[in-house]
RNA sequence: UCCUCAGUAGCUCAGUUGGUUAGAGCGGGUGACUGUUAAUCACUAGGUCGUAGGUUCGAGUCCUACCUGAGGAGCCA
């Protein structure tokens, strides 16, 4: 007899046809109701045991987390509950879960304390709830790409430029660590090293995805990336997966058009997939919200602000309009800012927040920053002293994409690269592309688990990858 | 890395101006009950109060350092 997930049984007309279920216990009630999940759902299926038919040593074994398969009946439920439950004629205890000892129990943990139970939280309604819309995010992704025409390309993990300018980078070497081979002049000679030259964990795909757009027409890349920044915050980790669309042929408007779409789109694809995950995320948070100060709650529930996204527009203003903005506002006449606000600063996370949560209230895309403040390879405009740059900023989690249009003409790149003291020897490959047929093209960075976290309303980002990786932390 | 706050039973937390034997709910164990929805009831075990120093007649409570966690900042996606 083969097996039915419970997402399906859940769905099935019950006509007390036999099925055989696998899954782990969440709860065992009045030793007669079993609440089984198998992570095919948010939902779980109950179970009916007549307990004077079974053994008192087999329902013993019937605790939270241990894993059963079970045949029986589908029958409509007698309880109010369900609709459908499964009267079990033979249950297998596949494994135990020893009560005594098993950290997670049928009632509310705190986050951080799963947090340490990273092997066994994926098993909680919550967390199931965000790594199932995790990857119906993932797939979204993948199918709002193809469906457009772009290839997705697998840009290199291990890199060899150390020039990407996007932070601090993890060295991968195989040269002893305790006794390197050392130049004449006692340098670690890095021509030993497997590579033959310094190698690093890529911080970005971007350099790489330029030169298939400049061939390909339209590509993606979707990663990981890595990042050796020592930052201990709700919206950093040191591994993240990165999307990063490069196209040919696109200015910074068309792009802005596309990042507007695609954030639009794979939100639209979380709430027609996974509305009984998004249900349970947002039941939660606003019960966890019943207990705090008006103004430490969200400006609105969980599922009606991905509404809002989906009915509204972003507001798109320049960095100079910005400033203006920030210099006008009431904060600022009051000095509630902690930094200034001057034309030529970078916008600080407060002045962000100000713009996106106060001022217009829907997702913000900054355009036209200070060159200064920006990468080499980003296209510069007439004025000279701004880049054609574009940051999307959201609610609650800041700067959810970074783009731009990349700079094509040669000469324009070389005096950039010079001014910002970027090396060319390693970048060689790069600057051949405008070199030979370069044309306009633009493209921009997506943070995967920030945008993961937006949709969850999961407030820490270690909260939305499965095995979290920041500065002291690599147990699981 | 910086700032702020926190660390008491397996988990979530209470513990008064420093004062005798540190409490509750959940979870565990034993028993009862059985169409439950985080089932219920009775009994019961369980704590070097993060670690190390210090102040004091006396420290869970005050002080110092360190460790761990959380929130915020910087860096950024």
């Amino acid at each position: 007899m083969t097996r039915t997930e419970i997402k399906s049984l859940l769905q099935t007309d019950p006509q007390e046809q036999d099925v055989l279920v696998k899954g782990w216990v969440r709860t065992f009630r009045a030793n007669r109701f079993i609440a089984l999940n198998d992570g095919s759902t948010l939902n779980n299926l109950q179970v009916v045991v007549d307990f004077e038919q079974y053994d008192e040593s087999l329902l013993r074994r019937i605790t939270t987390s241990a894993a059963l398969s079970v045949r029986g009946k589908l029958v409509p439920s007698q309880g109010s509950g369900q609709a459908v439950e499964v009267l079990a004629e033979e249950i297998e205890v596949l494994g135990d879960a020893d009560p005594a000892v098993y950290p997670i129990q049928p009632k509310k943990h705190s986050l951080e304390f799963l947090r340490e139970k990273a092997h066994l939280r994926m098993r909680t309604n919550t967390f199931g709830a965000v790594f199932r819309v995790r990857h119906a995010l993932a797939f979204a992704i993948h199918q709002y790409f193809h469906d457009r025409g772009f290839f997705y390309l697998h840009t290199p993990i291990i890199t060899g430029s150390d020039a990407e300018g996007a932070g601090e980078m993890f060295r991968v070497s195989t040269l002893p660590m305790g006794d390197p081979p050392r130049t004449e002049a006692g340098e670690i000679d890095w021509k030993e090293d497997f590579f033959g030259k310094e190698t690093n964990l890529t911080v970005s795909g971007q350099l790489e995805a330029e030169v298939g757009a400049m061939s390909l027409g339209k590509v993606y890349t979707f990663g990981p990336t890595f990042r050796a920044e020592n930052s201990n915050t709700t919206r950093h980790l040191a591994e993240f997966w990165m999307i990063e669309p490069e196209m040919a042929f696109y200015d910074i408007h068309d792009n802005m058009d596309l990042a507007e779409d695609f954030l639009r789109e794979i939100i639209r694809f979380a709430l027609t997939h996974c509305p009984d995950d998004l249900q349970y995320l947002h039941d939660r948070i606003a019960q966890e919200e019943k207990n705090l100060p008006q103004a430490q709650r969200r400006p609105m529930p969980l599922l009606d602000t991905l509404q809002f996204i989906l009915d509204n527009g972003f507001a798109r203003i320049t960095y100079t309009e910005a400033i203006e903005r920030l210099q006008r506002s009431k904060p600022y006449k009051k000095g509630k800012f902690q930094y200034p606000v001057e034309w030529g600063r970078d916008l600080q996370s407060e002045h962000e927040r100000y713009l996106v949560e106060k001022d217009f209230q829907t997702p913000v895309i900054v355009t036209g920053y200070p060159k200064d403040i920006k990468a080499f390879y980003m296209k510069l405009n007439d004025d000279n002293k701004t880049v054609a740059a574009m940051d999307i900023l959201f609610p609650g989690i800041g700067e959810v994409v970074g783009g731009s249009q990349r700079e094509e003409r040669l000469d324009v790149l070389q005096a950039r690269m010079a001014e910002m003291e970027v090396p060319e020897h390693d970048l060689w490959w790069y600057l051949e592309l405008r070199k030979f047929g370069t044309a306009p093209h633009a493209g921009f960075g997506l943070g995967f688990e920030r945008i993961i976290q937006f949709v969850t309303g999961m407030t820490n980002i270690r909260d939305v990858i499965a095995f979290p990786r920041f500065p002291k932390s690599a147990e699981f």
